[in-house]
RNA sequence: GCGGGUGUAGCUUAGCCCGGUUCAAAGCGCCUCCCUGUCACGGAGGAGAUCGUGGGUUCAAAUCCCAUCGCCCGCGCCA
């Protein structure tokens, strides 16, 4: 007999199924017990004499057959998709016992290093599945939207030499007899493959070792990242960023309304367009809001983060505001300076409620002032010449941007920490377990 | 790295401020029994905690003090 998912049950009324899963609940009337079977479907209440459920418990993997029954009106659950039938079980075989789990499944109400210590038993909880369900979803959309534009999907590597951008601290690879290290963002290959293909994206790894201990920071996130080459205007990179950020908002509130629920959260809204202020002017604004005056400053604090969302929140009924011109001196080498004031960068960062979930901008695409600017960061071009054929033999106007997925899934579902909103996150302290558990913590070297 | 907070049964927490009838309580989970219509079923009973660790103050410490470790939050750094 083939097995069917439980969601097709109510298609087999009267009908003798055969369906698998897990035991989500159990309750033992004594002369009747009903399980909650579980698959990657839906929950199915199934009905069986006590002779049958001897021994199971939650988290059981069973295979039962049995009749699929409408239920009797009265017992009809409408929080259940299936709560119109049920299945009357006669056989049934466990394939997997399960030890009872050390904490309560259905009702996950613990703190956030039990919920990672126990990951792979607490992603089967109906709520934080439905986060990565989410993602999975910001994931294909991304790629669609991209798709639809003309961009090439390409697999970034990981591993890269001693090259960097400079910035974010890098994690270092015994690599064979040499150094390497762990990619910090794909950046320097997206260019080099608008050389190619004109317009990409990748969906890939990223690695920092930054000592940061928050609520935003991951050690190994997601990178959504596109470049795209013939740019008439960093304005066109803005555009292709609202876009695809517009195309994942509301293909999530489109197929995720039960997962939005959940949360009791709505998809962030935006009135027609995103806006778009340079740093100084947002800074201006902060200032004249709050008289906090971080006017000289060359990025927004978290505060000011949250304090101009606010504002765009007020002014514009936007939820998220792209925040651009940042000074040249905060931005990589390879950041297009804003030929009105070479002070400040082509660059944007786009905040939703309150925090930054992505940074692009314009890219230098000419040989030389390339070259000029690795020397000006103080890197040297050596380390660059692989990356810089890609531009001493020709290319175009070009620019691109880098969504952090965890934190995009992170400010859509209103989540506390950037930690729930990865499968196995990785920060300071954790790899999976607590690292402390593994006792192979480096002595800190003297300086 | 800096600052703040916190650590009590498997989980979530109360008790800590004003030490002593709480040397420990509750909910969930667990075990036993009862229950044929529940859907986070219900009912009765039970087991389970050297109150993070070490030291100190005191007649007396979960409670006060010191140290130490873990964890969380904020800042820094960074995305």
């Amino acid at each position: 007999m083939q097995r069917i998912l439980i969601t097709e049950t109510a298609k087999y009324v009267g009908k003798r199924v055969k369906v698998a899963g897990w035991v989500n609940s159990r309750r033992d009337h004594g002369g009747i017990v009903f399980l909650d079977l579980r698959d990657r479907s839906g929950l199915l209440q199934v009905v069986a004499t006590p002779d049958l459920v001897k021994d199971v418990k939650e988290e059981y993997v069973l295979e039962i057959e049995g009749e699929a029954q409408q239920r009797p009106i009265k017992m009809v659950n409408p929080e259940l998709a299936t709560g119109q039938v049920e299945l009357k079980a006669d056989k049934i075989e466990i394939l997997a016992k399960a030890e009872t789990p050390s904490i309560d499944l259905k009702d996950l109400k613990v703190s956030l290093p039990v919920l990672l210590d126990y990951r792979p038993l607490t992603l089967r909880n109906k709520k934080i599945r439905a986060i990565f369900q989410i993602e999975e979803e910001a994931i294909s959309q991304f790629r669609e939207s991209l798709k639809n534009l003309g961009f090439t999907e390409f697999q970034a590597p990981v591993i890269v030499p001693t090259v960097t951008e400079g910035g974010a601290e890098l994690f270092p690879v015994k690599y064979y007899e040499y150094d390497a290290y762990l990619a910090q963002s794909p950046q320097l290959y997206k260019q080099i493959l608008v050389g190619v293909f004109e317009r990409v994206f990748t969906i890939t790894k990223v690695f920092r070792a930054e000592p940061s201990v928050t609520t935003r920071h991951l050690s190994e996130y997601l990178s959504l990242d596109a470049e795209m080459g013939f740019i008439d205007s960093w304005q066109d990179l803005m555009d292709t960023c609202e876009r695809v950020i517009k195309e994942i908002f509301s293909d999530i509130e489109n197929k995720c309304q039960k997962e939005l629920k959940m949360f009791g959260v709505s998809i962030p809204k935006i009135n027609q367009k995103i806006p778009r202020l340079k740093l100084r002017e947002a800074q201006e604004i902060i200032f004249q809001r709050t008289k906090r005056d971080n006017r000289k400053e060359n990025d927004l604090e978290p505060e000011d983060e949250k304090e101009i969302c606010e504002y765009a929140k007020e002014k514009y009924g936007s939820e998220l505001i792209f925040i651009t011109h940042f000074p040249t001196k905060k931005r990589p080498f390879y950041t297009f300076p804003d030929p009105e004031n070479p002070d400040y960068t082509l660059s944007f960062d786009l905040l939703c409620r309150g925090l930054e979930i992505v940074t692009g901008g314009q890219r230098i695409h000419d040989y030389e002032t390339l070259l000029k600017n690795i020397k000006k960061w103080q890197l040297k071009p050596a380390d660059f010449k692989f990356y810089l054929q890609a531009f001493k033999y020709g290319m175009p106007p070009e620019g691109g941007f880098a969504i952090g997925a965890e934190r995009l899934v992170k400010q859509i579902l209103n989540l506390e920490n950037v930690r729930e909103a990865s499968l196995f996150p990785r920060d300071t302290i954790r790899i999976d377990q607590r690292l402390i558990a593994f006792k192979t913590k480096r002595k800190k070297s003297k300086k």
